[in-house]
DNA sequence: CTACATTTGTGACGAAATTCACAAACCGGC
DNA sequence: GCCGGTTTGTGAATTTCGTCACAAATGTAG
């Protein structure tokens, strides 16, 4: 039943859920067809994707807004707290860390490493910034299991190798290089010159079609 | 030859650029093999996402590094100037003008709007920032060509139809809702929820199967 | 209880992206 | 100039993803 799921698939999941916490309808339901409508997508494409993982939903009446809400969570991992990680205190991390939906869907950042002496010892947001040569140490304490990448491209192999060593799970890059991590550890890329470089090529395009 | 693009070859693209950026070979070649496996990706592939802008490069020798790079900027639409607005001056916005690559790579940024009138006045970078009821004026004077939006989702709706509305030509959008502008104007979105969504769920899929 | 109006779940189909495999092109050596 | 070793470019096969269409299930009205 759930096999090899689409990365596009869960991205969808991932939007359904946003949708979702706009609706205020407690009780009621809401069909493949309204769900379609918010996300830029068909109603199809809705029912595949969450028959993935099992038939909720009643026929003749579409989702209960709550229960599928809590499905979702649950498949996407987020009805539990997760224990963060931020490596590099750069403009980026501190962006995400502050960024106040962050602990609001359950991440909870409990240590930040910089290797700068300046950054080291100073607090950021309710933690102090530690010195990232305590990585491994501190990372096995706390029992990180994420990690935010935000340091420069040259650090971040080291980083990523040290992390995934005292057994964090899955690592959020924002490093501009692909990661030689093991397979089984996840890593999800986040790369903005990527973005914007695709949306001049979308641009680019437009013009020269038009 | 260069009809439609799949978003996963412009992105793939971008990343053999990258590569291409960390040789120092000036005058020398890269084979696709090479280029594959900098980048987490097969020869046949480095070759089909190549083919579908003509076919440079030379049989039995590889691609000259110095003119696939060139290629490539042409391709991402990145060997001219980009004039580019920020709107919304959070933490998200800021760090994106702050970051180093960002101007590097021909984004300049000619204005910065916010609605907070706390904001209005101070500088960022080498900005005042404007008071965001000046958009429309300020973006046609200044002939901006992309927005990057980092406002919250309520405004967002707003903001890109009045940027639309004055001519801007593509929208990063980090509001974490689809944007409804015209099928012209090409968006990029940038969620960084989703981005945390997505590796838990990997996370949670790695952990059941192993 | 029956007829009817909905809406899901899913197998069949079609489109799109990736991989395969090989002929054509190129270089260097002799 | 020709041969051998390489590497590209690309049609064809394969795999993956999205769409379609419809039977099965559910609620409602009468």
């Amino acid at each position: 039943m759930t096999r090899k799921i689409p990365q596009s698939t869960v991205r969808r999941l991932s939007h359904y859920l946003r949708s979702l916490e706009g609706f205020e309808d407690e009780g009621g339901t809401v069909s493949s067809e309204e769900l379609a409508a918010r996300g830029q997508t068909t109603a199809a494409q809705v029912r595949k994707d969450l028959s993935h993982f099992g038939s909720f939903g009643k026929r003749g009446l579409g989702y209960r807004v709550d229960e599928l809400r809590s499905r979702l969570r649950h498949i996407l991992g987020i009805d539990r707290p997760w224990r963060v990680a931020l490596v590099g205190a750069g403009r980026i991390g501190r962006a995400l860390i502050e960024y106040p939906d962050f602990r609001a869907r359950g991440y909870e950042c409990v240590a930040i490493f910089d290797s700068d002496p300046d950054k080291v010892g100073r607090r950021l947001g309710d933690q102090t910034i530690r010195d990232a040569a305590t990585l491994e140490e501190a990372m096995e304490d706390l029992q990180v299991e994420l990690v935010i990448l935000a340091v420069p491209a040259e650090a971040a192999h080291d980083v990523a190798a040290r992390a995934v060593d005292v057994g964090v799970k899955g690592i959020l890059n924002f490093a501009p290089i692909r990661l030689n991590v093991p397979p089984r550890i996840p890593v999800q890329d986040v790369n903005l010159v990527m973005e914007l470089e695709a949306l001049s090529f979308a641009i680019s395009q437009a013009e020269e079609a038009g």
